[in-house]
Formats: C-alpha cells, structure tokens, sequence
DNA sequence: CCTGTTAATTTTTTT
DNA sequence: AATTAACAGG
C-alpha cells in the first residue's frame, strides 16, 4: 500500500510541479497550480463556491482531477478546515486514490479528512452510538454469504419451502427493502395480503431478531441504521451536520435511496454538497441504485449549479462516437455529447466467430501482435479483457495460456469469499467471540469431526432454552443428557477454541501465528490434503496456497496496522483517530481490526505497474481505462442478457454498460462475438448485440463475417463457412488477411490434454495467488518469541524415495513431493500405517 | 451419524 | 458444466 502510494504520489507530483513551482510564484500561484491545464468547465467546478453543485461528468472527463483539486482548492485558496470536509465514494480503491492524490496536493493535512466509503464511514458513526440502536460498539458485520445463510435458518423456524420461496430472491427483497428504507413493521403493512410478499415479511422479521441477537449488522444494516441513528438523534445528527461543512459525492448517479437519504441529512445544515456523477454510468440498479437521484438533483437542492463536462480527455474519436451512437437510444437521460480533440485513431475491430474457442483464440493471437508492436516497456499492462459476466473468462484462459500471455483473472469469488478462508475466518471470529452463533454453525462440525445436524440442533435446543451461547453448551455437554454421546467430541471441541482464545488473551502470538496455529491445529489443512486423493479435480493445492496467503496477508496487516496506530498516536486528530479509540497493539485488538477488513475491504489490489492482460466484467473496469480494449460475448442473449430483454428500462441499463465498456478504451477497442456458444451448460447459438448493431458503419472494421442484420442472420448462420461476406472487406491492419478464426481449428481441442496437470495450474500467471506478485510466505513469523518450536523438514532437501520418521506413524518412504507454496504436500508410504499425507514443514517428521 | 452416490438446480453484475 | 442438495448404505 505504501508503495502504492509513492507511485501515486510520484505520478501526479510531476505534474503538478508542487515544489519549485509554489516557491517561485508565491501567493496566486497555489490557485494558479490548481487550475492548471484544465478547461472552463473544470475550472468552474473546482472554483465553485458555496451551495449545491451538480458535476455531470462524462466518461473521461477529468472527473477525478476535478475533484481532487476542488477539495486542494478548498483547503489552500478558501481555508477550510480540512477536517470539515467529508468525500464519500464507492469502492475502496477508488477512496484509496483519492486519499493518495488529495495527499500529493495538500500534504498531510488530508489525513483529518473523511475520505471513504459509505459504509466505512457509516460505520464509523455507528460504532460510536451504537449503543442507541440497541447494539454494541463491536457488533460484527455480516456479508451476503452470511446473509443467506441466517435466511435459511429463517427457514428452518418458520418451515419455510426453499423451493417454493428461492433464498436468493427472499434474501434480495430484504435487501431491497432496506435500501429503500423500508423496516420491518412497514414491510409487513406493505405486504397486506400478497402471499409472497407476507412470507418474505416473515423472514425478514425473524431474519432481524437473529441478526439483534448476533449483535451483528449486514451491509444493508449499515446504512438503514445509520438512516435511523440520524433521524432519532437530533444531537448526533446537530453534530455530524455542523461538522461536514463540504461534503462530496463521487459516482452520485450509483446512490440507493438509503444513501440519497444520508447525504441529505448531513448535508441540510451546510448545504455544500457537491455531488459527481454521469447518468449514462448508472450501471448498479440491482443492487438498489436509483438513476433518478441524479436525474432529480436539481429538483432536489433549489438554486443549484450545474456544471457538465463533456470534453473527453481518454478515447480517440472513432471510440467515442461510437460510444456515443450507443447511449443515445437511451431516454431517461440528461443530454450531453461528449467530444474529444484526440485524433481518429483505429477503427473498432468487430470479430464475429464460429464459436467461444475460435473468439478467445483470436483475442490471444491479437494481444500477442498487440504486445510485438507496442513500444510501451509494459505492453500486457495496457491491455484489459471484459466480459458481462465473469463465466465467459473461462474460455480465455486456455487461449491466454497457449500464448504464453500473462495474465490476471479480477473478481470472481473474492480472497476472503473463499471457503477455506472463510472458514479460518470463522474460527478466527469464534476464538475473538465466543458468543458468535453464525461462526460457530459454521465450524462445529468444519472439518469433519462427528458432530452432526443432529448433534448440533440439540446444541442449539438447549442454547435456546438456557440463554447460553452454543459454545458454552459444548463447554458443559457432559451435564446434558441428550448430548451424551456427542459430549466428548463437543468439549475436544470447545477446548480448543478455548486454548486458541487463551493463548490469544496471552497475546503470545503475532496475528499471523495465531492463524496459522488455526490452519493447523484445527485440521482444516490436514482435511484439504486428505481430500486430493478422493477429489478427481485436484485444486487442494490452490486451497492450500490460498490459506498460506492468508498468512502473509496477516502479517502485511499486522505491520500496517501498527504503523497506523503509531500515526494516531502522533496525530490525534486524523480521520483514522475515531476507528482506533481504544486500539492497541494487543492481539484481541488486531483480530478485530483485521476481521472487519476481512469484510469489509475485500477487493484485490493491483499493483498499476504489474505487466499482465486485466480480465474482469465490465463492472469491474469501471473507472478504469486501457489503452486497447477487448469486449467480448457482444451477444443478444448474453449482453444484453436474456432477463432484461423484456424490460426497457433493463436494456437502458444494459446498454449503460455497453457504454461503460466502450469508453474504457483509449486508442484501440475490439468487439466480439460468438455464432455459437458453449455456456449454461449448452451450446447455444447467438446473434451479435443490438448494441453492436447501434454503432454506426463509419466507425467499424469487421472481420470473419459482418454484423448481420436481423433479417440476414439466418442465411449467414446457413452457410457457415464464415469464408465469404466478411473475408473481402477484411482490412486486417498490418498485413494480407491472415485466417484469422476458422482454419485452425484443431486447437479446439488440442488444449484439453494439456489441462489437468497440476503445471496446468501453475503455469497460468494469472490467478490470485499465484503470481510472483504477492508478497512471499517466507517471512511471516516476527518479532514475538515463537509459541511453539517448528516442526517438520524443508521440502527442498527431500526427495522421492527419502525415508522419514513420523512421531506417530513411524517410519516410511516418500512417495510423492507436490510444491505448495513454501511448503510441500507429501504422500507417505508408512511401513505399519500406510499411506498418508502430510505437509512437510508441519507434520513431526524427521529425516532418517 | 458419516460418507459416497446420485439428482437437481443453477447463471448477472457487487459495496 | 459445475456446484449443491437430497438419499441411501454402512
């Protein structure tokens, strides 16, 4: 992160010239930095002076600068206070740049400022009052794994048919629901008679008892509770709102109500509320966002002032008509064009082909003549594949892999989403607290341990019935009859996690040693080895790894958190000083900093530098931009996919995305499509997107086959030898024609002996994890005085054949070595035992 | 009560 | 296609 920083730093230092430049010129000179090479329009918004303001940002428009420079404007020229300014975002990353890009502005005074996200600014407020709400100030917060989870124990109480009720879709109307602001008791007013609608209210009832009872909130909770501590407090509300005298809101357009009702709230008093957005990016409507906050902003603040920046600085021409030709079949939305003085530039390359195999071939083969003519140092590092949905980046990998190109898979199942991460997690959260239901539902019986359903819901049953927590209950088993047979596993059980918590309480142990005694003495690991000989997929390696990263995740944590505690220490009065109030060094504290992260901040980073081909969905990329663009699966069924095809009002948002996709491109953008498709588990066949069809001719060059108009598209699909249409007005840039698709297609299959292998999978340079990118596992023990003496050999000294000592086993002779991180899994032959398998550095072996 | 097998269901996008 | 739920056998 640091590093990050000083790049971020080092970047926009040079262009703003900070300090010879402020030096020389003295006093005008701080505004005259400031506005520097931006237009009339920017320069108004970073000048604007009190009241409402309304920036309607288009793609590439300089958005971030603007706003960076508005809040270095306020700061230097108007001389407010920094801590009165309050700059709320969407993702953390994008919080992280612009806390980095503010610091290289205005030095460390942005430090006091409040510069997030909604919720770990939200959260902030919350921990504080918490009390007032009925929780305490270390309620745990519960992501939508969670959610789901404590929805189907809803269930359960309530008998409740999964079949006829999906958990997904209860689950999503909750959410809803709380976006909207609309609470338990209204909701089942609401619901009158619908059915449905009734048993959703149910659910959500009990769905927040137990949530109460956790003393835990969900991420929906965070706002709706903040909503709620704010309308019933008038103090705290006096307080917040007297303190934010400029608030700013990046990304406006993407706003639910809940969050449109905070920034009102904290905005009455002040009234400097400066809101940033563009309507054609309004791509999260699933997730509760309401287009109409920003098309309304106007009507909303009277006398407000809105500024439009239309002036694109990122794409050239031909990329951005077409983006342009893209939205304006939209109608909810605000008029703009936006223009660009770069150059015409390549035109957009439209591939059509046979099938998903073929498209991936051809994406490899042109990234590859990409990266050969690129005078870029990194050439791969320019150079993004999106996709609507993060299934179709299977299909590329194999392609990507037969190119030797590098690449890196973004979204997916995040870090801390995985299971075997979150199972550690939940142990982690059960040793921290040992009250926590939902944690210990999830690791009773985690590895298998003979603790079944049965055992379990006479765990719970007697929970209920003495108010104890279920932990206690395993605690004192051998006093419950019914829990007789099970009570020596229950109390091996509870043991544990008391040792765990003991040594924790002891603070003996550094974050990552405690975590690794976890993965260890828990089984988890010794339960994922196990399972390679069984499982004919072998992804026990990754799983393996993905524990081990864990680890030195822990300590790269560890050593942040310090330092940060330090800077509080120093700095009383920074932002970060109302999360760390009564932080210390001890372990029970940084278990509870680190498990809210683990939370709450759970996106990859990416190091801007790394060299490799970025894949993720379009949603993901947004904000972001590349100098060449692959979009891929352009198809009628997949984007726009096949459940908004009934609704305008979906397309609308399919086609923002469109939109979004367009405009990450600089200079080169490459549509694709498939005629058929492998995916749902059918081969289906697809026409091309009517997004693609929107883009005028003028700005397209096609090749293996044009976009065929609807009418057409069943005598193309006929003969489908895609040799003829397309093949004539092929202007391949750089050279004749080359059979760009639907010759080879003997790769098609040749990839399939290649995979399977354990070096199929680590040959990828894509994957979390796996890249030489992360930090090494090496070094993660520090400073405190190790617990225990390791145990175990290195790996590297062994070889196949080498006979061992185990403490229990005895002896045997290794049969196998798989490399796992800095750790090696080993297949043993025992003499007495047979075979096992063990991890070298762990398991008390010694050389014979 | 666990385990391994079969059947069924699922597929946006994510703070 | 792949993950997950139900089911039967030990």
């Amino acid at each position: 992160m640091d590093l990050f920083d000083q790049l971020i730093m080092n970047e926009s230092g040079s262009d703003t010239g900070s300090g010879e430049f402020a030096a020389k010129e003295e006093k005008s000179s701080v505004s005259e930095r400031l506005l520097d090479g931006l237009n009339r329009q920017q320069s108004q918004a970073v000048q604007h002076q009190d009241g409402p303001l309304l920036i309607l940002a288009g793609a590439g428009s300089g958005k971030t600068r603007v706003i960076t420079h508005r809040i270095a404007w306020l700061v230097q020229v108007k001389h407010v206070r920094p801590s009165s300014i309050l700059a709320i975002t969407f993702t953390n990353k994008a919080a992280a740049e612009m806390k980095s890009r503010i610091e290289a502005l205005v030095g460390h005074v942005s430090s006091s400022m409040w510069i997030g996200t909604f919720h770990s600014m939200l959260l902030r407020i919350l921990r504080r009052y918490a009390e007032r709400l009925g929780y305490t100030s270390h309620f745990t917060i519960l992501d939508s794994d969670d959610q789901q989870r404590i929805v189907k124990q809803c269930y359960k109480e309530l008998s409740i048919d999964d079949k006829k009720f999906p958990v997904r879709m209860v689950h999503s109307r909750i959410s809803t629901a709380k976006n909207a602001l609309t609470g338990v008791e209204q909701f089942a007013r609401e619901a009158g008679s619908d059915f449905v609608q009734e048993k959703v209210a149910q659910v959500y009832k009990l769905y927040q008892q137990i949530l109460k009872q956790n003393n835990s909130m969900d991420f929906d909770d965070i706002l709706f509770e903040a909503v709620r501590l704010l309308e019933n407090n008038e103090d705290v509300l006096a307080d917040y709102q007297n303190r934010f005298n400029y608030i700013l809101v990046d990304e406006y357009q993407d706003t639910n109500h809940a969050q449109y009702k905070l920034v009102h709230l904290l905005s009455a008093v002040h009234k400097n509320l400066c809101v940033v957005g563009d309507d054609d990016q309004s791509i999260y409507s699933f997730r509760g966002a309401n287009i109409q906050n920003i098309l309304d902003f106007e009507k909303d603040f009277k006398n407000c002032t809105v500024i439009k920046l239309e002036q694109n600085y990122r794409s050239t021409n031909n990329v951005l008509q077409a983006a342009n030709a893209v939205i304006k079949n939209n109608r909810g939305r605000k008029s703009k064009q936006l223009r660009t003085e770069l150059p015409d530039g390549d035109l957009i390359t439209f591939y059509r082909s046979g099938d998903h195999s073929e498209e991936a071939r051809f994406v490899a083969r042109e990234i590859v003549r990409c990266a050969e003519k690129s005078t870029h140092e990194q050439p791969y590092g320019q150079i993004a594949i999106l996709y609507r949905l993060n299934a179709l980046s299977r299909n590329l990998e194999s392609a990507l892999r037969e190119q030797g190109i590098p690449y890196r898979i973004f979204g997916g199942t995040r870090f801390y989403d995985r299971k075997e991460i979150r199972d550690v997690l939940a142990y982690l959260r059960l040793i921290l607290i040992p009250e926590d239901r939902l944690s210990f539902a999830r690791i009773i019986n985690t590895p298998r341990r003979g603790i079944g359903d049965a055992t379990v819901a006479a765990v719970d049953a007697i929970s209920a019935q003495t108010g104890m927590a279920p932990l206690e209950v395993c605690a004192k088993s051998d006093r419950y009859p019914e829990l007789a047979r099970a009570s020596g596993r229950l109390l091996l059980f509870s043991e544990m996690i008391a040792d765990f918590r003991k040594k924790m309480l002891a603070d003996s142990l550094t974050l990552a040693e405690l975590i690794e005694a976890v993965e260890n003495d828990t089984g988890l690991i010794q339960e994922i080895i196990d399972q390679q000989e069984k499982s004919s997929v072998s992804d026990s390696v990754d799983r393996i790894e993905n524990l081990k990263e864990l680890l030195s995740d822990a300590v790269e944590f560890n050593s942040s958190y310090i330092e940060q505690l330090k800077n509080v220490r120093e700095n009383p009065d920074i932002a970060a000083a109302e999360d760390l109030e009564n932080a210390d060094e001890t372990l029970p504290s940084v278990l509870t900093s680190y498990l809210e992260r683990a939370t709450l901040y759970a996106e990859m980073d990416d190091d801007k530098d790394q060299d490799y081909v970025r894949l993720m969905t379009i949603h993901s990329a947004k904000g972001l931009e590349f100098d060449t663009v692959f979009l891929i699966g352009a198809e009628e069924g997949l984007f726009p996919g096949y459940r908004s095809l009934e609704s305008e009002a979906a397309i609308e948002e399919e086609r923002r995305l469109a939109y979004v996709a367009i405009t990450r491109a600089r200079q080169k953008l490459y549509i694709s499509t498939a005629r058929s498709r492998l995916i749902f588990g059918q081969t289906q066949a697809f026409r091309v997107s009517q997004f693609v069809m929107e883009i005028p001719a003028e700005y397209l060059e096609e090749i293996g086959g044009s976009r065929e108009s609807r009418a057409a598209s069943h005598e193309a699909y006929a003969n489908h030898s895609n040799q003829p249409a397309g093949r004539a007005r092929v202007q391949f840039p750089g050279g004749p024609a080359p059979a760009a698709g639907g010759r080879s297609s003997t790769n098609g299959f040749g990839n399939y002996t290649g995979s399977g292998s354990a070096t199929g999978n680590n040959s990828g340079s894509g994957r979390f994890g796996q890249s030489g990118q992360m930090s090494p596992v090496a070094s993660y023990t520090n400073s405190k005085p190790t617990a225990d003496k390791k145990q175990g050999i290195d790996p590297s000294t062994l070889k196949r054949g080498d006979k061992v000592k185990h403490q229990k086993f005895g002896v045997g002779r290794i049969e196998q070595i798989t490399p796992v991180a800095n750790d090696a899994i080993l297949v043993i032959e025992f003499e007495k035992q047979g075979i096992k398998r063990l991890m070298a550095k762990m398991a008390p072996l010694t050389k014979v």
